[in-house]
DNA sequence: ATTTAATATAGACAAATATCTATATAAGAG
DNA sequence: CTCTTATATAGATATTTGTCTATATTAAAT
């Protein structure tokens, strides 16, 4: 019944990071190698690595490898995903919730 | 510069919660009092005071504060502004970090 | 005034997490 | 093979956070 919660909450906490969010920012204009994206930081390797794996697990984010390089970019297919779920969450939908509430009122 | 990220940043952690997901979702179908959204939840009753206040003083939520009762409701501008600025974030807008590449670069 | 009911606050605790340093792995260049 | 470079992993640490119990506050009812 709250899969749908937990299907989009690994998404939500990866953006709950200003760093991250920055991330998804510079990614929007295109592929980016990890260590031109380090230049736009202060943090260290290991925490880009750390955030980039943290991007890539909830989806938003896809990476090629190619040689000694990662490049990343926007999973354009996910973001649009998000987006709809969070923009259903905020409306009264048919699946919302509030439908089962004739019986939690019941017991 | 990274203002547009802290800005929001604090409706994500809000939302980075699966517990204050749901109460999003309850709330989409209109105001409700929160010992009616206790009934949702297994958790006791302060931890749903911390948990509102979070969604409160992020601002997506409002509170209507009647004799005993705590009246909450989604409050919607707030949430298609949230709606808007991920919907900005991923995509290549004029105000994209990537605007900045040049002067990164030539330093 | 006293009682009852809804909500808030304080303090404690365990789990999650962002970061670091040090080191390992992987892959191309000479 | 050896060196260099990009990335990953391990382990440590400090901070944040979700939850609890106990108690306080607030407001209506009797």
């Amino acid at each position: 019944m709250e899969e749908k919660y937990t299907k989009n909450i690994k998404k939500i906490k990866a953006l709950s990071d200003s760093n991250r969010l920055k991330i998804i920012d510079i990614l929007s204009c295109g592929e980016k190698c990890a260590c031109k994206i380090l230049d736009d930081f202060d943090f260290t390797q290991p925490t880009l690595s750390h955030h980039m794996k943290v991007l890539v697990e909830c989806g938003l984010v896809n990476v090629r490898k190619e040689g000694l390089w990662n490049h990343y970019s926007l999973n354009d297919e996910k973001c649009s995903d998000f987006l709809q779920f969070f923009k259903e969450l905020v409306t009264d939908t048919e699946e919302c919730i509030c439908k089962d509430e004739i019986d939690s009122n019941s017991k």
